[in-house]
DNA sequence: GTAAATTTGTCAAAGATTGACAAAATGAAT
DNA sequence: ATTCATTTTGTCAATCTTTGACAAATTTAC
């Protein structure tokens, strides 16, 4: 899925035909702030996620990745990250993998 | 260069002879506190970088990127991030780099 | 044993994020 | 062009997180 999870939610709500106010109410959030999500102003929050997979019949563990590959896309771009510095970062999240054993 | 940035930090430190108190000293930090970012419990301050790299006489850029690869790395082990989800991240790096042109 | 060094405990201060509501801007319909 | 619904932006207090600071406990080296 290439958009940003904003975009996603965007997506889904517009294509259910819901208004930021309606989703909002469903999801338990300020309708002002959903419209920031959805435009990459601020965070969707983890906590809802079940939430959301709920009001759009969505597998959790996949709407999960989806998030949490946002998250890091996120993380990723904000530094600026090469692909050289991935490939370094990659080898230092296989060496944390093998302290904690 | 396959350690947490903590790890190499007190590499630098035991290798020059330092003990907590004297480079906490010099870093301008409480000793106690970089015990603990040297045993991974806390981070390093992004902004004492600079003074650092003065203390031991490193490229700055270089260990600028040590951190943000340590960063990103911590990231990707917190969230358990597999070979796919990475794969997915990458491209929404890629795809938001699109986005702000 | 003890002195130096390191680690852990704790909590207030500083900083960042989120919730909430108001107000402004956009857009669609007539 | 006016109105009404919707979306976006502004603001700020409340909440959550991180950091600074110092005390106390533990470990290490002699």
């Amino acid at each position: 899925m290439k958009e940003t999870f904003g975009e996603y939610i965007k997506m889904l709500r517009t294509t259910h035909g819901y208004t930021l106010t309606q989703l909002a109410g469903l999801l338990d959030i300020d309708f002002a702030n959903l419209s920031r999500i959805e435009n990459g102003i601020r965070d969707f929050d983890k906590k809802k996620l079940s939430k959301l997979a709920e009001v759009f019949s969505l597998n959790i563990e996949a709407l999960q990745d989806e998030y949490a590959s946002d998250q890091l896309a996120k993380h990723m771009y904000e530094i600026g990250c090469s692909k050289e510095l991935l490939k370094v970062a990659e080898e230092k999240a296989e060496y944390r993998r093998t302290l904690k054993k």
